[in-house]
DNA sequence: GAGCACTGC
């Protein structure tokens, strides 16, 4: 039965783990004893192939050629296990595997006896078992090539032919040679059972053996040698040939792909699959096709796991006032928790709440729900996202993104509106999802010290973390939902608030690493998709491959077509599909098409396929364990984008797609050690990797002054803070006592980095606010304008330049960009005449108009000023006077404040032109560091603009300045 | 002569 785990029993269990020196020392002990054991066996069978840790190609490749190998057999019978032993010559047993966790080094055991023994993994003797492959190789190779003889003779074949059959030759030769030498076949026989005749015909005890495995269906317990077989079977076809095939030729290119450039994996763990065989009961299927859709669709939401615990989640909701969720992928939570408190009652005292950390996702559960509630979308059921406001004066379940919730936060700090705040996909913790933490929980610890009544803050009147204009709302539920991992550290962030878990419904994925760390991971995503796709039966599932970058997908598009060129029917099709964030969104539907009859897709994506996008029939997925990482320096103020290793998490988070359609398999790029010793468990919170500036200025607009002290989950860095504090400042966001001016406050009004924001309040005073909400549309739709195909290079890079005519700097270049594209009356064919981006311009479009509302808001009215250049630049300089640079002799620059050598960025039109004085938008460390949208000014602005931040000894003359200290050039001269 | 992972307001 279902039961709701709120539990200290639970909740101690972990606690334990993490401390071991809390009470129980002798349990803790024998853990970490074994956990050492594990380890150091770990590490012995690491240096028994030491040379495999090099990075460097060729040597990391030759491992792969080792003599021993490991071979796991999971749910194996001891009979079994004697069988494989003597089947296989193994030399030692290495070490036992439980089977159905991730924690295989965690809980290996060390015995070997019992009547059902957990997994085994042997190690064995390559040249042993390759020669009972090769045997195999024998008899299905000598036909075949006793056919083609004929053709080197009369036919003339071109150069790739030629080396093809000699290859496959040669092979042959080799095969029949070792396999007339090792006399000893009858060793390698499989048992007597599987064996009709009683031997020698290796075919067709091949084929009995296959034929048991496949009836007997993989997922199959009772015979312990299904899986073995499943195993073996794919080992040999990944190294010979495919099963049973009658295309020759494709043999011969499995060969090319993989005989020589094969890589090994252990299958390492499964992990579970939970209720995926209860789907809908059949036999209501029939009756379920007479009823109405909104019947069927009641009926659907009975069927999900969640429905077995409503009862025990209401009584948990109404019993505590912040609930932790643990709802695995497939539970329903996110659709079915609002609608169960909706019903409860909950929707009478004011709306639920329920964020989503991206736009799709809050649309598309919106629209799910109130199809199962029979409403209108907008009605009962509505959405909230930047843009799109569809609710109305009805709406009780309303879905947001985070970030919108931390918008209305802004409004009314007390969520007077809302009875329930459910905040979903926690785990993923934006930078939104933490900061409303933070503020929900000072306005719980301020309840919980002011006691039970009611009370209204003054303003001003505490400080300290605590929230000073919220009202203490001891009726306001939270409800937190998020993965497994992370439930504990929500739990006791919030004053070890319970947990609720729910379990999901997927499919088992089987985990596979490489035997030794692969140096070059492109090429091996590569290999492994080529061996799936020969090996397995093309339509059983398609192959999904994680890339860092648009650079990274292009060149592994290139070699795959590369090396399927020309083999035309010898292999079957493969559909190459790339995806990434900014790939035009015609190209993107691409991948939501389905596979044809006999065709594969393999999708080269990015991260964007991790969260933010799901697609059908994925089987198999090639983790090569990167992705791109933005990180922020908070003392230069550079930000980069690095390739990291990615998270536990994200792994098994990648692992997941490809279990959503049916049991998948999903092959990462390391060894199990790596993914156990190397990688975090959690990729680090957005809130300690980014420009705090926005933050601050939200916080301090909701009253919160002590910012050192407020309790984020996972505070940032004290230097970023200090850096965001300081430029606010600088900005006059904030006065010497670090309050919001009156300045600060319709700053935060914008929904932009407080130096944009800054630079359209600025632009009353220079009346040009309507070029400037233009100019800040554009910069913060940032980099993806420009449309850069390959092969058109030089086409776009000379109609950017069109926009640069007379050098008036990359600010003043958007603006043109803009407005030319306004006059054309937003014409798409205009945007690719340009080779600029569609999607971004409507994009800019869109913040424009609303920055033109908020402009309203903050009385500054809109008034334009094309005609004359200065006064856009000088409301520019107001937002970015901090970002200053001077041109030193060499054509680098110079920042003025704290001072560090920086470049002007190649695509900027001014990159040529080298002026004496710069202002940038941002600095990026890439191959160097560069400033990126620059924009000439006159030094004497700075002290003009900005007299508390620059003074005239700053801006002078570069000659003195480039003095040393006392070197005797008084700044006069 | 570089190179922009992904969200969100």
């Amino acid at each position: 039965m279902p039961q709701v785990v709120v539990n200290m029993e639970e909740k101690r269990r972990v606690k334990r783990r993490s401390i071991p020196d809390e009470d129980d020392d002798s349990e803790s002990e024998e853990e970490r004893l074994r956990d050492q054991r594990d380890r150091e066996e770990l590490e012995r069978h690491l240096k028994d192939r030491d040379a495999a840790a090099t990075r460097k190609l060729g040597e990391a490749k030759s491992t792969r050629r080792e003599e021993e190998f490991y071979v796991v057999f999971p749910y194996i019978s001891v009979s079994g296990f004697a069988s494989a032993v003597a089947l296989l010559g193994v030399q030692k047993v290495f070490f036992l595997v439980e089977v159905g966790s991730f924690d295989v080094y965690d809980k290996a055991v060390g015995g070997g006896s019992g009547a059902s023994l957990p997994s085994i993994v042997l190690k064995v003797s390559r040249q042993e078992y390759l020669k009972k492959r090769e045997e195999k190789i024998v008899n299905q190779l000598r036909d075949e090539i006793e056919d083609e003889q004929y053709l080197f003779d009369g036919v003339k074949l071109t150069e790739a032919e030629y080396r093809e059959l000699r290859y496959k030759k040669e092979i042959y030769e080799l095969v029949k040679k070792r396999s007339e030498d090792a006399d000893d076949i009858d060793e390698y026989r499989m048992p007597e059972a599987y064996d009709q005749d009683g031997g020698v015909n290796q075919e067709k005890r091949f084929s009995v053996a296959m034929q048991r495995y496949r009836d007997s269906g993989a997922g199959d317990k009772m015979n312990p040698f299904a899986e073995q077989e499943a195993w073996e079977e794919h080992q040999i076809g990944k190294a010979t040939l495919k099963y049973g095939s009658k295309d020759r030729k494709q043999k011969s290119d499995d060969f090319q792909f993989v005989f020589e450039d094969q890589i090994d994996f252990i299958k390492a763990s499964v992990m579970d699959g939970v209720n995926f065989e209860d789907e809908v009961p059949s036999e209501s299927l029939d009756k379920s096709m007479e009823k109405s859709a909104f019947e069927k669709l009641q009926e659907d939401r009975k069927t999900l796991p969640i429905y077995a615990y409503r009862d025990e989640l209401l009584q948990a909701v109404d019993n505590h006032q912040v609930l932790v969720i643990v709802g695995e992928t497939g539970s329903g939570k996110t659709t079915q928790i609002p609608q169960y408190l909706h019903e409860a009652g909950y929707t009478k005292r004011g709306k639920i709440g329920c964020t989503q950390p991206r736009r799709v996702a809050a649309m598309s559960v919106a629209a799910r729900v109130s199809q199962e509630m029979g409403v209108k979308l907008g009605h009962e059921v509505g959405y909230s996202i930047r843009f799109e406001d569809c609710t109305s004066e009805k709406t009780l379940l309303k879905y947001m993104t985070d970030g919108m919730l931390l918008r209305e936060f802004l409004g009314e700090p007390d969520l007077a509106g809302y009875s329930v705040v459910m905040v979903d996909e926690a785990h993923e913790r934006t930078l939104s999802t933490d900061i409303l933490f933070g503020l929900v929980k000072a306005s719980a610890s301020f309840a919980m010290e002011m006691g039970r009544t009611t009370i209204w803050a003054r303003e001003g009147q505490i400080r300290g973390g605590k929230l000073d204009i919220a009202r203490f709302r001891p009726d306001l539920k939270l409800l937190i939902s998020s993965a497994t991992l992370d439930a504990e550290k929500f739990s006791d962030y919030f004053d070890s608030a319970p947990i609720f878990k729910i379990p999901g419904r997927r499919f088992p994925v089987e985990v596979h690493y490489t035997k030794a760390p692969e140096a070059d991971y492109l090429d091996a995503a590569i290999v492994t998709a080529l061996q799936i796709h020969v090996t397995q039966q093309p339509g059983d599932g398609d192959i999904l491959i994680f890339f860092t970058g648009q650079e990274e997908i292009e060149t592994a598009e290139e070699i795959l077509k590369h090396r399927t060129r020309g083999l035309g029917t010898k292999i079957p099709e493969l559909i190459i599909c790339p995806i990434y964030a900014n790939l035009p969104t015609e190209l993107q539907a691409k991948i939501f098409e389905p596979t044809p009859e006999g065709a594969r897709k393999v999708v080269l994506a990015t991260n964007i396929a991790e969260t933010s996008l799901t697609i059908d029939g994925i089987k198999y997925v090639i983790d090569p364990g990167f992705c791109k990482m933005k990180s922020y320096n908070p003392r230069t103020g550079m930000e980069s984008l690095l390739v990291t290793p990615i998270s536990k998490a994200s792994a098994n988070q990648r692992a997941g797609r490809s279990g959503r359609t049916g049991p998948g398999k999903c092959f990462r790029l390391y060894t199990a050690y790596n993914y156990y010793s190397d990688l975090d468990d959690n990729t680090v919170p957005e809130i300690q990797r980014t420009n705090l500036a926005n933050v601050v200025l939200t916080l301090k607009s909701l009253g919160i002054h002590d910012l050192l002290n407020f309790d984020f989950m996972d505070p940032p860095p004290a230097e970023a803070l200090l850096k965001a504090l300081e430029l606010l400042f600088a900005l006059g966001a904030l006065n010497k006592l670090g309050e919001l001016t009156k300045v600060g406050r319709r700053m935060a009004e914008f929904p932009l980095d407080p130096m944009l924001s800054k630079m359209i309040v600025a632009s009353e005073k220079y009346e040009c606010s309507d070029e400037i909400i233009s100019i800040a549309a554009m910069l913060s739709v940032g980099s993806s304008i420009f449309y850069r195909p390959k092969d058109k290079q030089v086409h776009a890079d000379t109609a950017r330049m069109n926009f640069h005519t007379g050098n008036v700097g990359d600010h003043i270049a958007l603006l043109k960009i803009y407005s030319s594209w306004k006059e054309t009356n937003y014409s798409t064919q205009w945007c690719y005449e340009n080779y600029i981006q569609v999607r971004s311009m409507k994009r800019s479009r869109d913040i424009r108009d609303q920055l033109e509302g908020l402009l309203e808001r903050v009385e500054i009215e809109l008034m334009s000023n094309s005609n004359d250049l200065e006064p856009i630049k000088k409301a520019i300089t107001a937002g970015f006077f901090p970002h200053s640079a001077r041109m030193q002799k060499n054509g680098s620059y110079r920042t003025v404040k704290h001072p560090q050598t920086v470049y002007i960025h190649p695509t900027s039109g001014l990159a040529q032109v080298l002026p004496r004085w710069v202002i940038y938008h941002e600095l990026v460390l890439t191959t160097k560091e560069y400033m990126r949208q620059v924009t000439e000014l006159k030094p004497e602005w700075l002290v003009e603009i900005a007299p508390h931040y620059y003074q005239m000894k700053d801006v002078e003359d570069p000659g003195s300045k480039k003095m040393p200290r006392g070197a005797g050039r008084a700044s006069q001269d």
